[in-house]
RNA sequence: GGCGGCAUAGCCAAGUGGUAAGGCAGAGGACUGCAAAUCCUUUAUUCUCCAGUUCGAAUCUGGAUGCCGCCUCCA
């Protein structure tokens, strides 16, 4: 049974979708003003991993992820790139649908932005004053936040705690300084829409509602997005589309921790953040993804360099396992060799117990931990002296090849093929062969200096040679 | 100031009232001509501290301390 923690609710709740085998996911995207950061790229990976493991329970997912693009940050950011606000807006949506590729993230089904909604924004806001939840003072629309009485439902604040700390500076035509814009009038020269209440733009809030409402209907499964989003963002969301509709607006809402760098959260104001781009060069998009996975999508993670880079040793046990696996798997079967019973792994209760770890709330570091106790096992199954193809073994081999596949494709750290290597050219493949000939032939001559000298040339080389019990294999260092 | 969260080994990190997963690093051993890879053993009598509830608490309650997030643009 797969629950999943409800902010809303404060509690893990059972996952029933509102129309069975079918999820509707809507996930808050950035800005896109700059390159993406870790943050930004957090949050993508842990509700891919969501999405892929809806997937893999059977659900058909619409997953859509919006780009606001339109506020005074694109103005202003376009001003200091000397483009227009759409140019801006492009390249910087283009810049993040690579960094994502890179991190194998598989994507919205269908990309939004708020600048080709305008219509249903519009719609949206004239249904709101209609219904009496919202007035227009000078061509601002303001969201009358004293007439919805669950205002504060999702943050878990009320009304009066949050005038009590308010940070908001008063603005004189607001009735409540925690009143909030649905259309704001927009400053001299910028790019603006008709409406109703004169030119301008949409406020922040309101675009999500409109689309989310307009690709996923007005209630919905999960929403999602990372915790500093819970208030205002969220909040006022929820505020806009059921004061609107008059429906519950979004069922389940997941809200992933942040990414904290030298203490603080890490964020393009305080400067204290890498961009995917510059992690990317130091690392690759696996050891980025893997790293995330390795704690909960809700725990904050204090981010390091030195604890990635640890961090992805335990990634490459579990390549090692997997290529030895399919090592094993091209290999021939010894018929007739003999049939051993001992060998058997319990490869279901591990398959059990990982998704027992991803229906509990998605819990991929536990998920992680049980694949690496899988490893163990298996890994003291094929490495053992006496372990050989029988066909009863290669059954094992092949169930175990499987887990470990179907494992690593829900966390998205799938290889393509750990062994076969494009690069790997037939006539590379025969010069090896040739060169390890040699070596072979040294060893059986106890010439260990010869031996070591040619394993030390191709090490260089680039190429890894192991004495395995089975034989001698070579590989490429990877990447 | 208001609201919420977190504190688990040298480091990172799971943890469902029933006796502390996993990874990294370290130590010892097996295998090996030496390596690499892998396996085995070992590393928290205890989960920030103090009370309480309970037969039983890392888990629940109260308090203290420390850190973080939100309340302003944020993923």
């Amino acid at each position: 049974m797969l629950k999943v923690y409800n902010t809303l609710s404060r509690e893990k709740e059972e996952f029933i979708p509102l129309e069975k085998g079918k999820v509707g996911i809507y996930v808050c995207g950035l800005t896109v003003q700059n390159y993406s950061h870790l943050g930004h790229i957090r949050g993508a990976v842990n509700y891919d991993v969501i999405r892929r493991y809806l997937e893999y329970k059977g659900y058909e997912v619409r997953y859509i992820q919006n780009f606001t693009d339109i506020n005074e940050k694109i103005f202003e950011r376009a001003r200091e790139e000397r483009m227009t606000p759409e140019e801006l807006a492009e390249k910087y949506t283009q810049a993040y649908l690579e960094d994502i590729k890179r991190l194998n993230i598989k994507g919205a089904t269908h990309y939004v932005k708020a600048t080709d909604n305008i219509d249903e924004i519009i719609k949206m806001i004239e249904k709101i004053i209609e219904n009496g939840y919202a007035y227009e003072v000078n061509g601002n629309v303001y969201f009358d936040v004293e007439k919805y009485t669950d205002y504060g439902k999702l943050s878990g604040r009320t009304l009066e705690e949050m005038q009590a700390g308010a940070r908001v500076d008063i603005v004189e035509e607001k009735k409540n300084p925690l009143d909030f814009a649905l259309w704001k009038k927009a400053p001299e020269g910028a790019i603006d829409w008709d409406s109703p209440w004169g030119r301008g733009w949409p406020g922040w809030h309101i675009e999500c509602s409109a689309m989310s409402t307009k690709y996923l209907g007005e209630s919905f499964d999960i929403h999602g997005g990372g915790s500093d989003l819970v208030f205002p963002h969220h909040e006022n969301e929820i505020a806009q589309s059921e004061t609107c509709t008059g429906k519950p607006f979004a069922k389940y809402w997941l809200h992933n921790g942040s990414v904290n760098f030298k203490g603080e959260k890490m964020s393009k104001s305080v400067g204290n953040f890498f961009t995917t781009r510059e992690l990317l060069e130091k690392f690759t998009g696996r050891e980025l993804r893997y790293y995330i996975l390795t704690f909960h999508y809700r725990s904050p993670i204090e981010f390091s360099l030195e604890e990635v880079k640890n961090t992805s040793a335990g990634l490459r046990k579990i390549d090692n396992t997997l290529k030895n696996l399919l090592r094993l798997k091209e290999s021939k079967t010894k018929e007739g060799a003999l049939k051993n019973g001992k060998y058997k792994v319990s490869i279901n209760e591990y398959k059990k117990a990982f998704e027992e770890a991803m229906d509990d709330d998605f819990n991929t570091a536990r998920a992680i931990g049980i694949i690496h106790e899988f490893l163990r096992e298996i890994n003291s199954v094929i490495n053992h002296m006496d372990f050989q193809l029988t066909g009863e073994n290669m059954v094992v081999v092949n169930e175990a090849y499987e887990f470990l596949n179907t494992g690593m494709s829900i966390l998205g750290i799938e290889k393509e093929n750990p062994v076969i290597d494009e690069r790997n050219t037939e006539i590379l493949n025969d010069l090896i062969t040739f060169i390890l000939d040699v070596r072979e032939e040294a060893r059986k001559r106890k010439n260990w200096e010869m031996a070591d000298m040619i394993r030390d040339g191709l090490n260089e080389l680039g190429i890894i040679i192991k004495d395995t019990p089975q034989g001698v294999v070579w590989e490429r260092v990877s990447e």
